[in-house]
DNA sequence: GACTCAATCAAACGCTTGATTGAATATCCT
DNA sequence: AGGATATTCAATCAAGCGTTTGATTGAGTC
């Protein structure tokens, strides 16, 4: 009897360059991460992926090609992922769902789990920083309907917000994300090491029920300070 | 009787090279704001300051130091300013200070008045979040003892919260506030123009109460979840 | 075994980068 | 005035950039 392939019964019929292709992206998502987009260039990324010089341009067109497919790799499942989880939390038993739950669903999946973990977690905060037109659609293409989902599901958790300060509080929430996901250090300098927003499961920890009681709390007494009024914030 | 010279009795005795210092300097501020440090050339800066391509590096040595000299030409004043406005607010008769005056002492140097307004505010962004060794080292060296007093100042404003909550709950306020200098327009695209982080009178006045907020909210309830006494967060 | 074609390669393209040079120019001091 | 000094200039450097090229490889097809 004859010796079948190491390739069995069709489970990978992986195309030729595909091996190539992936090592390219890997590397390009970890020194994206890490040095910016200006900061890497394609050279840098080819070696670190033992390929010739000529394969990212020849796999992905152009540098922003890379990075657009470095990008869609992860960014597709993730959204699909916060949806999932919205979902999920919003067809509960116990209705309405809680605002820890919405939170959790926006957060968790550019955390923690199966969608390039904290390197790819920098990388989104290196391109909302950097923020190039390009970059800027790319992230708009992926995640303005996911973060509309999640401001319409916010509003309806908080009935008596009003609009400006559930945008102002989804605003924080993105920063506290981004800038945790950055992890530019400085908070492990400067309190020596005992708080590492690096690490996603205590990051989450913290983040989320924070977030929640920010959330919760009043409203922007506008009214009750009449400076306010004249500027037009309504 | 002789005419004196326009440049009256001593009020200014600039030296010679002193305007075209201050245009680079002005051109370098705006430009690595709005592209990123690796994203403009020295070239770039000295055209946009009408000065000869070797101008930057006569001045300032390299472009590294073309970076610090436009950080420092503001960092050092708001720093100075944080703190005169955090001792300001300790020694005010109604002890002790009010989380929202500690706050707004940190915050407003950064977004309002004199010390670069949202340009410099978003140079700073920037330069957080390429964060090479050396940019670490620049923000470093201007922020971290002023960091390090409102650390303590929130600390005694909030005894009763554990170090572990303080310290994240600090770092959540500097996310809100980068990511609100950054302002890369998502907020806004996503409201459809509603919210604006980009106009520091807006920003500081929701900003500062929803910190405020968060900062006060109660600790995180480690005891309560065993899951997470298992992890070395204590 | 010849043909095809995606994948890889070494080499070079034209251009920009940060930095340096030495001459020219402006300003100040005596 | 004239010499010293500080600044600006055009020109140039080596290095690196993203990208393109044309040849080469090697597995799949007839």
């Amino acid at each position: 009897m004859t010796a079948l392939p190491i390739e069995d019964a069709g489970v990978a019929p992986e195309p030729r360059g595909e091996a190539m292709r992936q090592r390219i992206l890997d590397a390009a998502e970890r020194l994206f991460s890490e040095y910016g987009i200006n900061g890497v260039s394609l050279r840098t990324i080819t070696a670190t992926a033992d390929a010739n010089s000529a394969a990212a341009n020849y796999h992905f067109g152009s540098k922003q090609g890379l990075l657009a497919a470095v990008f869609e790799r992860h960014a597709t499942g993730m959204a699909a992922e916060r949806e999932k989880l919205l979902a999920a939390c919003e067809s509960a038993p116990g209705r309405p769902p809680l605002l820890e739950q919405i939170i959790s669903a926006f957060l968790e999946p550019g955390m923690r789990g199966s969608h390039g973990g904290v390197t790819f977690a920098r990388l989104r905060a290196r391109m909302l920083a950097e923020s190039s037109e390009q970059t800027r659609e790319l992230y708009a293409l992926h995640f303005n309907d996911s973060s509309g989902n999640f401001l319409d599901a916010l509003g309806n958790a908080l009935p008596d917000l009003p609009a400006h300060d559930l945008y102002w509080r989804f605003h924080m929430m993105l920063g506290a994300m981004v800038y945790t996901l950055a992890n530019p250090g400085r908070i492990q300098i400067l309190t020596e090491d005992a708080c590492d927003p690096s690490d996603p499961d205590q990051a989450l920890d913290y983040l989320v029920p924070m977030l929640a009681q920010m959330f919760c709390s009043p409203p922007i007494a506008h009214a009750a300070n009449p400076v306010k009024l004249l500027r037009n914030v309504n």
